[in-house]
DNA sequence: ATGCCCGGAACGTCCGGA
């Protein structure tokens, strides 16, 4: 089962790069997020009519998080367990065949310096112990998204002049290895261990994308059930380049079923 | 050097993004 996700920016702005890619690389399963709609809104027969199922947790203007998947979509979950209060629309969470799929947009958290950014550390700890739940409860899972955190120094551009981002700040990194520390398995880097320029986003300001200023913030996080059957993953940097593009690129990853 | 670019909401210009 080829599994990706994506960092659309604007289902509806984005649907004809959408329909493309998924036509020429026809995943089983699409994780999407900031859809930038609500639910109502989402292009949902343009979508259908590529051969896809929908799963949507949308708001208005901002964030929304979606599952796209060739098989039916059940048992959704709409949010991230935890906090009753958190009105953003970040986390999607569904089971497609025997694999439980969540599409996760991890907030930025920038400035540093903001209430931004303890929201994004106290989202990382929730996420932290749902996912641990999800590896106790032996599920197949396959937490993948845009978790706006650069892992290490080589997934980033320049990484002195991004310390003190909330990107790549160590507390983002190390409540990132918390995640991983509890049987996560980060699929790109598993097979593709000191591969550099491996990016998943460039910032449209500056010339990120003709200079290669990319970060490396988008991933498949695999509960050890999952890592045990997987088989490839990798980044499609097409889509970037292409007109009207969103300023991520994809990446998936194979599962065995 | 948070401005450069982009989408949404709205219709002037700001917020949010990373």
């Amino acid at each position: 089962m080829k599994i990706a996700s994506w960092n659309i920016n604007s289902v509806r702005a984005r649907l004809p790069n959408l329909l493309d890619w998924l036509n020429e690389a026809s995943p089983d399963v699409l994780l999407l997020q900031e859809i930038k709609c609500q639910d109502k809104d989402f292009p949902a027969e343009e979508i259908g009519d590529a051969g896809y199922n929908i799963a949507t947790f949308g708001q208005k203007s901002y964030n929304g998080v979606a599952i796209l998947a060739k098989s039916p979509i059940e048992d959704v979950l709409h949010g991230l367990p935890g906090d009753e209060a958190d009105e953003q629309a970040r986390y999607i969470e569904a089971t497609v065949g025997r694999i439980r799929v969540a599409s996760i947009y991890l907030p930025n958290g920038n400035p540093v310096a903001s209430d931004k950014y303890p929201y994004k550390l106290a989202w990382m700890r929730r996420l932290a112990r749902h996912a641990r739940a999800l590896v106790m409860q032996d599920e197949i899972a396959v937490l993948g998204g845009d978790y706006n955190v650069c892992p290490e120094e080589i997934d980033v551009y320049d990484p002195k002049g991004w310390t003190e981002d909330a990107l790549f700040h160590p507390k983002s990194r190390a409540a990132f290895r918390v995640i991983l520390n509890q049987g996560y398995t980060e699929a790109f880097r598993a097979l593709h261990p000191g591969e550099r320029n491996c990016y998943t986003f460039w910032d449209y300001q500056g010339g990120a994308w003709q200079k290669d200023n990319g970060l490396r913030i988008d991933h498949m996080l695999l509960a050890p059930l999952a890592a045990d059957r997987l088989l490839g993953c990798d980044i499609d940097r097409k889509p970037r380049g292409r007109e009207k593009a969103s300023d991520h690129t994809p990446i998936w990853c194979e599962i065995a079923d």
